[in-house]
DNA sequence: ACATATATTTAGGAGCCCTACATATCAAGG
DNA sequence: CCTTGATATGTAGGGCTCCTAAATATATGT
């Protein structure tokens, strides 16, 4: 009667998971076009500040904020003028090197990142439908298309715990908290995972492959015990 | 000596999560920025062939357009404009509603919006890196999101299975499998729901609610046996 | 010192995205 | 039929986003 085969039927689930992932892409900048309007902002000039106040007080280059934007110099430059022009942002000389500029917010410009940063609140809610377990999951594979993504040079390298010298993935046995900070010298879980740790150094090529073997050798987040026992 | 507490230390795990999508968010519309090149296409040109051929052979008209990318009418209109000027779009009046533009591909549209439907490729090696199941809770987890926006009228509504009137739920036994959907006759699981579903016909409010009810009631997919086992 | 590479800026061009404002058309009511 | 008000689209103007190409200044290597 009724049992046909939905797997033969339907595209493969991974294109479903994309028009998803872009229907939240458009929404964040949609949004960001009308919030920014308010504060005379637009998205591009947003992220700027997101990303100042996020290396603050160290500031940054300006290639050091077309890379991360994934947009050329002159791009980058172009939108580091208007917000120069209205106050936000200002630059100086790198010491060691002439030629590059040092990008800092001004305190007006810090207040203005401030509010940027409360914009993706309107997603938080929806993020507060999953429970903290499939949250949990979601993050975790959010980090691993990410780290993917990174690996294949597709989009530019951020401070990942997961390429992180500090980083101990599956050291403990308490299956919320199985991950170890070296740094704070902490246990965690998959659920504090971070894509832009201030504090990240990154752990050379075979130490990182090695943490990442190890990473993903366990399934998930507390759903499965792991299997080997030490 | 070393047990601090990263929960009490680190932000809501939403925020994380957040910055996440916002990343791929921004490498969706950077990719579509550099291949769009190749085609004389900027994103927006590009989402708007992508709409008209998810919405092929019936075309849209401009206002649908210009909801569905979330912009203003004028916005919609300029796109519009180029792609008319570029050969890949045609507009013919609306017989039942002269003021209405009805907008379709041309052939030449339909082949380029083709090449835009392969753009995403380079995510889906990302998110093959997830296994199935870990696919198939993320997805499960896009749709609670997206249908949390949608019921705020933070987005615009698409044709979801879970709004539509042939969707049923966990009605079936087979934990792989256990909604289904009433239009094809047939048994599914969270791997196959569709955010833009071209059959879609949206369920009556309260249906809505009891459908969404009935499908957050079972925690995810197959993925978590934590407690029970068969 | 001299070529080459790097960091940034400027110029020019198509397009994005908005707010206003202008048309055309529909749907109702008198 | 003929206003009135809502709807569907288009035009104009402004600031920005993006790009490439070309200029400028500075660093680095031989």
């Amino acid at each position: 009667m009724s049992e046909r085969n939905f797997d033969g039927l339907s595209e493969p689930l991974a294109n479903r998971v994309i028009s998803g992932l872009a229907k939240i892409g458009l929404a964040l900048r949609n949004r960001a076009w009308r919030e920014g309007e308010r504060l005379g902002l637009t998205p591009t000039q947003a992220q700027v500040l997101t990303l100042l106040r996020a290396r603050a007080p160290a500031g940054a280059r300006l290639s050091a904020v077309a890379d991360d934007l994934q947009v050329r110099a002159a791009t980058a430059s172009d939108a580091v003028a208007a917000l120069i022009r209205k106050g936000l942002v200002e630059k100086g000389r790198d010491p060691v090197d002439a030629r590059a500029v040092g990008l800092s917010l001004t305190p007006e410009g810090r207040r203005t990142a401030e509010e940027v940063a409360e914009w993706p609140d309107f997603l938080m809610r929806a993020v507060g439908t999953l429970d903290e377990s499939e949250q949990a999951v979601f993050l975790r594979g959010l980090v691993k298309m990410i780290r993917e993504l990174q690996v294949r040079g597709e989009i530019p390298v951020s401070r990942m715990c997961v390429a992180c010298r500090h980083f101990r993935p599956n050291v403990h046995e308490d299956p919320r908290n199985p991950h170890h900070c070296g740094l704070v010298d902490a246990a965690f879980g998959d659920r504090h995972l971070r894509f832009d740790c201030p504090e990240q150094e990154p752990a050379g090529p075979e130490a990182q492959q090695a943490a990442w073997e190890r990473f993903t050798a366990s399934p998930a987040a507390p759903a499965t015990p792991s299997k080997e026992t030490p």
